[in-house]
DNA sequence: CCCCTCGATTGCGATCCGTCAATGCGTCAG
DNA sequence: CTGACGCATTGACGGATCGCAATCGAGGGG
């Protein structure tokens, strides 16, 4: 028997934020040393495979979470069933900041590739907070990271044909490496987060491919970014 | 001789926050009425006409923005100049946080419906926030707005067909008046919200009008809300 | 008072995209 | 090994949307 719903997840606390490999790229850069360790025992690292989650939409907020390798969706589902996926969280990424405000979650997040995820509980925050105004500071930038996030799906991948669209999507995972690579998206998964059907997703690309913009190189996508910006900017 | 491009307003201090009527919803809640009489000659506030903008996408951000009264759009363009409207910020709603990170304006934020705006230089909320927790609760709670705006509109406006898009939309803005009154918008403005085009935005108003959900009233939109949540739920 | 411009509306044809369905492939459990 | 299942791909079809153009009406300027 498969599971559908993957197991719980089960919280370990192991994780000394002092000695954090990221600490300098991670919400608590700029926290005095000190300040970390005491807080060391209250934050949880832990492995995740694709398709479990980290929370899901309405369940009440008691942390935030920093996603130190690997990617998380976060999908909203429509009255009628359909569901989109509004927003890519990736390494050095936090999300479920609604927490902090004592809001419920606004999204299921999903893992998407199998991830490395801090989990930070609220009154954590809140006691650096008092003695931290550094931590507003990077809380706002991640709010702001998030929001920019947001505005840039809503113009380059919500407007315009299905095939600039999957141009613009491509271009976009395949930033962060200059060499045109990224990892693989299901068609489904494409489709939720360009507001077109899987159908379409799946044309697209197989499309991108037989024109020799597009190949799959040990389970990676291989682009060509030229071709594919010649494209997305029709 | 048509202005195409609104004569620049002209800031003139005159606001005293602490006499403000709109203190208790306002970005300034809850702040020490002492603090806010010291800082009272650098906030301005300013009537401004449809059209005219309070800051360009790229300009260098020196100033937040609170909207007392009215509507503005916030915007932005694709390469090949096509324009998206990615939110709205109405009454007690803050836009330009990216300026408190340093950050250039991401968006061009034009007025809508004639508004009061008030303006707030970047330093002054520095200056504030030192003295004032309080102040990033509140920052962190439009940041939170927005971000939740934001996706609403990519999951409720940037999917299904273009009916129930025109429809949905029609429910959100006629949604804080219980009467179903909204104020009109342009095909042009109502299509740059939904990703589709101005012909498209204008067939589906007229279509609603003809069957009776919709009609024209002293310059408003009457909406039969209970039609049009049927229309968008499919 | 007339002309001009802008926005809304509508028609039409071409295209795109969604829907339904069939097929093939790979994985996993038994 | 075999069957079940999920996912990608492809085809066919019809409806939806786009792009272009023409018309109409309101409002401002000359």
């Amino acid at each position: 028997m498969k599971l559908t719903q993957p197991a719980m997840t089960e919280w370990c606390a192991t994780a000394d934020c002092s000695l954090c490999t990221m600490r300098a790229s991670v919400l608590f850069a700029g926290i005095e040393p000190a300040l970390l360790s005491r807080i060391q025992h209250a934050i949880d690292e832990q492995r995740m495979l694709r398709g479990e989650s980290l929370y899901h939409m309405g369940d009440p907020g008691r942390a935030i979470f920093t996603v130190r390798e690997g990617l998380v969706k976060l999908v909203q589902y429509l009255p009628d069933g359909g569901e989109r996926i509004v927003r890519l969280v990736r390494s050095t990424d936090v999300t479920g900041l609604e927490a902090l405000l004592g809001q419920p979650y606004q999204h299921d997040a999903i893992v998407e590739q199998d991830s490395v995820v801090c989990r930070i509980p609220v009154d954590v925050v809140r006691r650096l907070e008092l003695e931290s105004p550094q931590l507003y500071r990077e809380l706002m930038r991640r709010w702001q990271q998030a929001l920019s996030e947001a505005d840039a799906w809503l113009t380059e991948l919500g407007t315009g044909s299905a095939r600039q669209r999957v141009a613009r999507l491509l271009l976009r995972l395949s930033n962060e490496a200059g060499d045109g690579l990224c990892n693989l998206f299901s068609r489904k998964d494409m489709g939720a987060m360009l507001g077109i059907t899987t159908e379409s997703a799946s044309r697209m690309v197989a499309e991108l491919k037989r024109a020799g913009v597009l190949s799959e190189q040990a389970g990676r996508f291989h682009c060509d970014r030229a071709a594919l910006e010649q494209i997305a900017a029709e």
